[in-house]
Order: C-alpha cells, then structure tokens, then sequence
DNA sequence: TAGACAAGTGGACCGTCGGTCAAGTACGCT
DNA sequence: AGCGTACTTGACCGACGGTCCACTTGTCTA
C-alpha cells in the first residue's frame, strides 16, 4: 500500500489542529456538545476541512483513538513482558487489563464520544472510507477495539481453551463502554476498575 | 403517591398505540432509524402527542424498559427461587442473569436505543419529570437498570462481601450494553452469552 | 522562476432530528 | 346540555451531521 504522493504541508497541519482541537473539547465539554461544526471552528479551520480529511464524526473519533492507542498496541506486540510477549498468558491479560483501563481512565471522554458517533452516524449515505492510509494506531491496520479484543481473546483461549473466550473478552472489554463505569473514570478511579477486571480476569482463569 | 386523577380513555389509548407503534418499529429498524416522528406516525397520533405523553425519546424509551422488565422485577422480588428469594445468592445470581440475558435477547433493539437516547438527549432544556406516577416497571418506582444493578450487588455482596460488589454489578451487567453482545444477541445467541455470564459470575463468587 | 494542476479549503446549503407551543378538540363530570 | 380541563396537533425552532463547489495554495516540473 501506501500509493500516491505526500501530504501537502498545510493539510498535515490542519490535521493536527483538528486532533488536538477535538481533544480538547472533549476534555471540557460532554462528548455530545462536541459538534464537527464546534470542533472546526476551535481548530481554526472550515466545517469541510474537518470532513474533508476525517469522513465522519465517527472517522474523526477513531483517527483520535488510534492515536492514543498507539503506544500500548506497540508495548503488546514488541514490548517486554509482561504486556509483550514472553509472560504466561494469566500475568499479561492482567497487565493488559491494567493498562487498557489506565489509558481509557486518562481519555474518559473519548471512549463515550465513540459510541456516540457510532450509534450516531448510521453510516454516511455513500460509504467512504477515508483514514485508511497514513493511520497511527496498532501496529496492523486494525481498528482499535477489534485489535484489543483480539488480544485478550487470544490470551484467554491460550490459558483456557475450553471456554468461550471471544465473548468473554468482550464482556471483560464492553465494561470500558458501559455507562456507570465511565462515569467512575470520569471521577478518576480507574484503579478500581483494573481491580475489579483482575478479579474477574483470575475468575475465568482459574482453571478446571 | 398516586395523586390526580384518573386516565382519559383517549389518552390510555394512544399511550398503548405509541408504545406498540414504537415496539414494531424497534423490532424491524436499526434504533437510531426510529425517529419520535416515525413513531408518531406510525402510532397514528401527531408528534406532539408523543411528546406531551413521554417527554422525551429517553422517557418513551424507559417506559417501553419498565413495560418488559415488569415481569423479571416481580419474579425477582416476590417469585419462587431460585429466582426470587429463598435460594442461596449464587443460585439467584445465576438464575437472574440466566433471566437477564433472555430478556434482552428477546429485545435486542430496546437496550440499544435506551443507550442511543442516553446520549442523544442531553435532557430537555427544561428538566421536565413525565411518567413518574402510573408507571409499570420494577415493583418500585426506580428505573431498570438501577433495579437490576441493585439486586445483582446484593446478591454479590451477600456472598463475597470482601469484594467491590457494585462494580462487579456494572461490568456484568454492563456487557449487555456492549455492540458487540448486541449483536450477538441479535444473532439469537443469548444461550451463549448467558452461558458465559455464568462463568464470570462462578468466577467471582467461587474462592474466600 | 514561471506556471500549471492537483490537493486542499471554507461556508452556504440540505434534510432530519429532538423538542416546543399556542390554538383547537373532545372527554367526562354534574 | 353545558362546562372546564385534559388532551391533541402540526407548524415551527435551533442544531446537528454531512455535501457541494467555487475558490485558494502548495508543490512539482521545466
């Protein structure tokens, strides 16, 4: 992949004030009241320059996600254990656990503007699909969550290879998306949260 | 409670009208395609009607949740165990979720949209309270999910008290909130996600 | 350095949404 | 029958996500 030419300079740079507009926002306001039009103009730029490069309110959402993923998809892939490989699965689905509650703690607001967006937008009328290239993120391509379920389902069916460990890693994962839990990371106990997971982490582990 | 006076027969009728219309609509559209306009439409009455009767997307939303959860909170409370009282608590909890996650897959779209007004509808600029008195629901007058939440902590805590109950409560629970169970359930696959609900919830009460 | 062309930009515009409201309608009580 | 009041209605509102296209600007080539 990675066809056609470079980005244009200004391009690069709107993209920029874009992104750390939105973060901003989203750490001020109730994802929302954080509207593209919002966004745009504390960016600095036009409503179209924002669809113009993100496609969406979702394509902006997750191009922001990726960026803030991208230090833990590359600490699970080729970092030390015991989030990288190398550890016994039960040691780093807990670190994972850990981690993945930490990040979505610091990031409170972006997690529920992503549903949002998701239930939000059904899909825009001709299905674009912008941010595919250029894309910070996991190591692979992947969309973020797809990329977290996947790890810790893999960590599970290593350790437990009888139980169902796509759908409880999404049980483990969809408490990050729940409502009452956000609200607790938002009044910053994110370390009780990654308490609770290693409670129900070591539960499904425990082995027959 | 329970002041005023009685029901306008017309009234009754178009409440019973808008829920129906509205329970249909779930049942054939994506949730965020079933605008109050449609319903209204669809329910034969204008939007307003709608409006005047619910409040809100949020309260015509919670009131079709109390209208199917009726059932669930009177077994819970006053039934035979192991679903009511009487069982030991992780019979109960197994059985209550057991119970949960049929009734959820039975009404895939409704969850949903509850979640979809939650964050749609930043409250009405006009903190309006509608459907307070005459409502069926849980035998008390407190939303779902807290009734739900609440008994499912109990049950937790009677058990293993040393543990953080609530927040166990909510990441259970919360995994019906999730996209990714949705559509399982949507799927027809609760047998499923009941099955794994069970073993979190082993997991958690087994042990000290 | 000139100039040409693609890439990027901005904001008026569109359809739809949730929600409001004032004016009209009809129920139920006496 | 007649009255008060609860109920009904749809035009209306502001805001949203998303589109469009005339215009500007960066960059590449000669």
């Amino acid at each position: 992949m990675a066809e056609g030419r470079r980005e244009r300079a200004d391009a690069a740079r709107n993209r920029e004030a874009i992104l750390r507009a939105t973060e901003e926002l989203l750490a001020r306001y109730r994802p929302e009241q954080v509207s593209m039009e919002r966004v745009a103009a504390a960016a600095g730029v036009g409503k179209g320059t924002v669809f113009h490069r993100f496609g969406s309110r979702m394509g902006l959402m997750v191009a922001l996600m990726r960026e803030r993923a991208y230090a833990l998809g590359e600490a699970v892939t080729n970092g030390p254990p015991p989030l990288g490989p190398g550890a016994p699965p039960e040691e780093r689905l807990m670190a994972f656990l850990d981690a993945v509650a930490e990040l979505v703690g610091r990031n409170k607001g972006l997690l529920a503007a992503l549903g949002h967006a998701a239930t939000t937008s059904s899909k825009s009328p001709s299905g674009k699909e912008r941010e595919d290239d250029h894309a910070e993120g996991p190591p692979d391509g992947r969309p973020v969550y797809q990329f977290w379920h996947g790890h810790a389902s893999e960590l599970i069916a290593e350790r437990r290879p009888d139980l169902d460990a796509e759908l409880l890693a999404h049980i483990l994962l969809g408490s990050l998306q729940s409502e009452p839990v956000l609200r607790l990371l938002e009044r910053g106990e994110s370390a009780r949260l990654a308490a609770s997971l290693r409670v129900m982490a070591a539960g499904i582990l425990a082995g027959p």
